[in-house]
DNA sequence: CTCCAGGTTCCGG
DNA sequence: CCGGAACATGGA
């Protein structure tokens, strides 16, 4: 980082089998963004506390509090024993390679609830286009030098807005499921802080009576936010690999059977497989598109 | 222009 | 329990 950067004491934490890189850029966080006025790390906010982030080799180095970055990207995992779990086929042991370091982290949960409600049939990166929206427009703008950070709005922040003017942050459809959510929680119709004392499938069923959460959200906000490792969200990226992998010769696998199918194969850590394997298909999909030569079509001929 | 994207909900076999 | 269809918007 550059030497004209200050306001806080910098901090250096030690942070072994971590990867910052692949950490926020596997499509479990959507908000932060690289910060060239600081160094080759990334700004983004921890709940409402502004932080620059920056990994030299097996150190994370930051400006925020030390407490609250180590524990927001999970340095205590266990990450040896994490591996150990996993199973040992070849989908698996390539996804492992691929991601090694990255961690699941612990997010607030509100923001990490709202985004993935926006989540539904809509591109990672036009996630994170609706979330920054979001942040910009109704959240608070956070002290810091060097990026535009923005807090993402407190539910009962949104809860005060009509339909139409959270869908001009271009959430569609979504926009009635996230003002129902935000409202529910902000009359505290849903505790969505009590869900933490719950058991895995009582929190899920309490997520799922909120508009526009269904298993696969919950299981992201399980995840994601509540530090519900066993977790496995399963959409079309890991349906596919799934059927792939484990259900080659097999026609017609039913969404039950994938579901019995991940909670048995890949036990405890699941959760952590789960994003593995989806980083790892994502990012072969995209590399194979780049290599693709651009073909235009043949058929516009005057 | 067509297709599809980290789904949810509702409806009929 | 299971498969289909509607639901908005933008990028490839």
């Amino acid at each position: 980082m550059k030497s004209g950067a200050h306001r806080a004491a910098w901090a250096s934490i030690c942070a072994p089998d971590f990867s910052l890189a692949l950490t926020l850029a596997c499509g479990q966080v959507f908000h932060w963004q690289p910060c060239p006025a600081h160094g080759a790390g990334f700004a983004g906010a921890i709940g409402d506390v502004p932080v620059y982030v920056e990994q030299r080799g097996g150190e994370l180095w930051t400006n925020g509090p030390r407490d609250l970055v180590a524990h927001y990207f999970a340095l205590d995992h266990p990450l040896a024993e994490i591996y150990r779990s996993f199973p040992t086929d070849p989908a698996m042991s390539g996804a492992l390679e691929f991601c090694r370091g990255l961690r699941i982290i612990r997010q607030p949960a509100w923001e990490c609830l709202a985004t993935f409600i926006t989540s539904s049939m809509k591109q990672v990166a036009h996630i994170a286009q609706i979330s920054h929206t979001i942040r910009r427009r109704f959240g608070q703008r956070l002290d810091f030098e060097g990026a535009e950070l923005f807090a993402y709005p407190p539910a009962a922040r949104l809860a005060e807005l009509d339909e139409q003017t959270l869908r001009e942050c271009a959430l569609g459809y979504r926009a009635k499921n996230l003002l129902g959510s935000a409202r529910m929680i902000a009359t505290g119709e849903v505790d969505l802080e009590g869900i933490r004392a719950l058991d895995d499938d009582a929190a899920r069923a309490e997520l799922c009576r909120l508009p526009g959460v269904g298993e696969k959200v919950a299981n992201c906000v399980l995840l994601f936010a509540f530090e519900r490792v066993r977790a496995f969200p399963i959409d079309v990226w890991i349906a596919r690999v799934l059927r792939e992998a484990y259900f080659k010769q097999k026609r017609n696998v039913s969404a039950g059977r994938l579901r019995e199918f991940s909670r048995a194969y890949f036990g405890d850590y699941g959760g952590y497989a789960q994003q593995y394997l989806f980083h790892q298909a994502r990012t072969a999909q995209k590399s194979r598109r780049r290599g693709k030569k651009t073909c235009r079509s043949p058929r516009g001929n005057p």
